[in-house]
DNA sequence: TGGCCGCCTTGATCTCCATCAATCCGTTTG
DNA sequence: CAAACGGATTGATGGAGATCAAGGCGGCCA
């Protein structure tokens, strides 16, 4: 997608077409219900945004104006405690929707994790537009409903779940999470640093460290790099993450 | 609602209409999108539930057939992990919509906390509906988009405040839920056990115990009753729930 | 090439909350 | 009315994970 941003744009219309009809993440977010005239719809209404790591998507307080779909790379999504404790309750790939759970404000940060591709959409543009296409709003809706089975999920590990069971739940979840990087054979990329894995787990960076490091000399996992490790027993994985051991 | 069952159904039609349109909970759920014609069709689909206290409304694993929309009383719904321990994820009143977090097969369960009322659709008839009404298709959006928002909060709660902010948070949290119900002044109505309270904070009885008498001991609330209480001083309360204390 | 910086790991200690245990209290039941 | 029962409170102890502290490792820039 970024190569097609410097085409030509003699021709706005077509350019934009083939913007969205080439789009990497297409498949896998609201987009795919669309058939090619409303996918033109939301094309037109769209804007691209490209992002550095670390670069602010949304603000939490800040008046909710724009809604932003995922092409590329990961995002954060995070609330903090006036004291600075952070709760990140959520990593974003592509596809991913992000700014639905929104009323007046923004009720939560968004940040890129790596560089990262989005396509920005104004609120109200957006609004008009789900009324004219069913099948949009049927999608988002079906989006919206998996993510609160995903955030139910969450509180069960947040709430129930041992420290070693939260890390091993991590692992068999987030491998299934990147569409654009399937992790071949049990090979899980971490975007992410062990600070905000910490922060997303409800633990510290040194209890995540800590049981990393069990995972390991146990031989249930192996860690390949910083950001990228290799489970080399499933089961076992699994069965740690549901408390069966 | 309850006294409407017992109404002559020589009328069939006029029966249902006035269910739904005497319905009290009405005003607060999804039903308050819909216009008079809408109404009728909805109603012709719903099928009126009665539980009691304690009574299961759906279970974790059962395939998903029904959704329900509670008319009065309480429920909570929960996830289980193998060894038993619970993390209740919502406690939900009337208007609220149970059952739409769900692929095939319901991803928790749900149980009456009082006894309560509920009205019953076959997923496959209201995802008809919902095609033909884009109005009740925009409610259902609008309302999974703030329990997505809510989730986040809980979220936030269970990873990283302390027992005490977290009962703080829950008791200015929930006098907010119950629209039949609403406390006046500060006066909080409990119909969950100290033992649900726990495990939809993440905590134990005995702490849940312990916080509100040391809340209670420094004057912050008085417990007027198991079961219900009220906030004297609901600034200091807000500054805990945030931990600014 | 060496030194710095950010991030991670590892170790020692502490603390908040869980666990274990006893008692209380209101309600139900024989 | 006594006894039994379920839920709540209160106390004593323990442990999982936080906190405090000290290196280690790799990447980047001068």
């Amino acid at each position: 997608m970024l190569e097609l941003r410097s085409l030509p744009t003699d021709c706005a219309k077509r350019r934009q077409e083939s913007v969205c009809s080439a789009c990497g993440a297409r498949a896998f977010s609201v987009c795919s219900s669309l058939d090619s005239s409303d996918l033109a719809s939301l094309d037109a209404i769209a804007e691209r945004v490209t992002l550095k790591a670390g670069e602010a998507l949304i603000r939490e307080g800040d008046p909710a104006v724009h809604l932003f779909n995922i092409t590329s790379g990961s995002v954060r999504i995070y609330k903090l405690l006036p004291d600075g404790r952070r709760q990140i309750t959520g990593f974003l790939f592509a596809g991913d929707f992000v700014g639905l759970a929104t009323g007046q404000d923004y009720a939560f940060s968004g940040e890129a994790i790596e560089d990262a591709t989005l396509c920005r959409f104004r609120k109200t543009d957006y609004r008009a537009l789900i009324r004219e296409r069913p099948l949009l709003e049927e999608a988002l809706l079906d989006r919206a409903t998996h993510e609160l089975a995903a955030a139910q999920n969450q509180m069960l590990l947040l709430g129930r779940k041992t420290a070693q069971e939260r890390i091993a739940s991590f692992l068999l979840d987030l491998p299934t999470r990147d569409p654009l990087r399937p992790s071949t054979e049990d090979q899980v990329r971490l975007p992410m640093t062990r600070s905000e894995i910490a922060d997303y787990l409800g633990l510290t960076i040194e209890t995540v460290s800590r049981v990393l490091t069990k995972l390991k000399t146990t031989g249930v996992i192996r860690l390949l790099s910083l950001n990228e490790l290799r489970i080399e027993q499933p089961d076992r994985l699994r069965d740690i993450a549901e408390g069966e051991v």
